[in-house]
DNA sequence: TTGTATGCGTTATCAT
DNA sequence: ATGATAACGCATACAA
């Protein structure tokens, strides 16, 4: 059997190439009996455009990339990324795209995404994610022109971006703290770069400062985002007294729940503790974490949805959503909340 | 400035297109000095070939499919696909490959695969895992001509692929629980339609059966690759009184442990448990999880190996790689190992 | 060893 | 409304 082509197509449907093109991209200006006969031919051989070819004669590819960047060694085995890349192939499978995924460490690596991803010319578009404020990644990105989206908050608002709505969602962690009658809220957050972190201790700051009892400097502080550095972090604050903790992701929260409990202080009696994310795993700690809900999921499918926008119209102003949060109480602040050993 | 094709390459270097292109490709049949020159221009130019037009003219795009059947919603977070991913992202990035991943149900998408992926033509090669035995997707793609690799057991021998040496892995299990004085082993099976489940289910049979104490049937069963399944089969296995467990996977194990303890059974002491995987969060249970370590990503780097090599030669027999495990032992089979308080 | 000409499968321009 | 034809950027058989 020849090659399935186009060309092909079209003499089995009696047409020219062209006509055969002008169907299969859904364009109008087509007899609705040819294209019929040309949708018929389609259907039965199963034809499917070749994307390199169509690449190449000046179209889409429909390929959409998404770079994650790699802090630390392991940092796929984050939940939360794993969240984020299932939104994000959903969305494409559901609108005809085909996803290259692009993992790369800060160091050379970066050069090495510009180079591999840009100059190949391959994918239509571009979502990053884990980006630094200020990330030379993205001008680098501006520059040359590609379409990228970003998963997270970044400064400039020129670039279409989606994240959870970080602000809000630390305020109901600071007020659900608050109303706890907590005196010595501690806060352990991800390094400043990081944009979305920013944002949450700010809020949580102002929260608390607007609430009468401002955070004391000693119980802030800043450490990688993995649960060991959060638990090494945690040894060295729980000198200063602190009866509450939030913290950055469920993730961190895990390595300041396990600091806090070896130290020998009671959860949530002595020290309650909120994380940010919900991550399925956070149900299973003892005791549940309580925590911020976010829908990462659906981060990564507003991407698809923002990033096939600003492939169809490069020019329309930068749109930046913020997923609503939520707040999810359990044991970790509220005695017996959402217990491990629950008959479900 | 104009766009940067071979063309130009070879303009600036004084050559023609073919020449470049040779170069470009490593050929040979080049003299060194006009060699050099065209390498300069690639350097200052940082010129990289456009993959389409590459793809177009017949040749590799360097492009390879990585596709993981999804059982249930949300199986990504599974931590074994997070580094079976990483490992293959990163194998990619090493052979200068960009990887597409294709995420889809076994329902009408995996028609949609063969069709999205193969028909499009734009990947060299695919990688496949979570399959079933006999699974229809491996003749599918035999039929296609493309080359493609599997990750895990398959029967079928003219197909490269790669795995844990599941049988050496669940004998260590066993061995481990009979050395333990165990007299009734239970065994937490996923379905027998995953060859991997197939072969740590006989070899444990086996390996009991020699020792001279056979498995009860009744204190076999079968489930869901998920923990909540785990859990409920569990619950059910307990009243056929079992002092030990093989779990197929860490991520089931979970779930036994959980419904041991909730059945006021202490672990190790009543009942003693055996995972698969060594998954990072296997420390951390309560009690850390005994289990047979097998390095996933390490799994996700051959299967690009094996996969360019069937690119190359697509006639050379296909090759069969077991990777080797290791068992670790801690708190859910002896008393006191790898203790979660640990002072790491 | 190097250059010329042709084709890969598609879209886009321009006729008809 | 439809068809012929020229790109798109590269590899390659063939010629020199």
């Amino acid at each position: 059997m020849a090659k399935l082509t186009l060309e092909r197509v079209a003499a089995l449907a009696g047409v020219s190439r062209s006509t055969a093109s002008r169907v299969v991209n859904g364009q109008d200006g087509v007899r609705p009996e040819v294209r019929r006969r040309v949708l018929d031919v389609v259907e039965v051989t199963g034809f499917v455009p070749h994307a390199a070819a169509r690449r190449l004669a000046g179209q889409r590819a429909d390929i959409l990339g998404l770079a994650i960047r790699q802090s630390t060694e392991q940092v796929f085995s984050d939940p939360y990324f794993a969240a984020l890349v299932q939104g994000v192939s959903g969305a494409c499978t559901q609108h005809d795209q085909t996803l290259s995924l692009f993992l790369f460490r800060s160091g050379t690596e970066h050069e090495d995404l510009t180079a591999r991803v840009l100059r190949t010319k391959l994918i239509d578009g571009l979502i990053i994610t884990a980006t630094f404020i200020d990330d030379p990644l993205l001008w680098q990105l501006t520059e040359s022109a590609i379409p990228f989206v970003v998963v997270g908050e970044i400064g400039n608002s020129d670039i279409p971006s989606v994240d959870a709505d970080n602000h809000g969602g630390a305020e109901l962690a600071a007020d659900h703290l608050l109303s706890l009658g907590r005196e010595r809220i501690a806060v352990v957050t991800a390094p400043m770069r990081i944009g979305s972190a920013v944002t949450r201790r700010l809020a949580v700051e102002r929260r608390v400062a607007s609430a009468g009892r401002p955070l004391d400097p000693d119980l802030v502080v800043e450490c990688d985002s993995t649960e060991e550095a959060a638990y090494e972090a945690t040894r060295t604050l729980l000198s200063a007294d602190p009866d509450a903790f939030f913290v950055f992701s469920d993730r961190m929260a895990v390595g300041v729940l396990r600091a806090v409990r070896e130290a020998g202080r009671r959860v949530p009696e002595d020290v309650a503790i909120v994380g940010f994310d919900d991550l399925p795993s956070s149900r299973q700690t003892t005791p549940p974490l309580t925590t911020v809900r976010q829908d990462v999921n659906r981060s990564g499918e507003v991407a698809v949805d923002l990033l096939l926008e600003r492939i169809l119209r490069p020019d329309a102003p930068a749109r930046r959503v913020e997923l609503p949060t939520e707040l999810i109480v359990r044991g970790s602040t509220v005695v017996g909340r959402g217990a491990e050993l629950s008959p479900r």
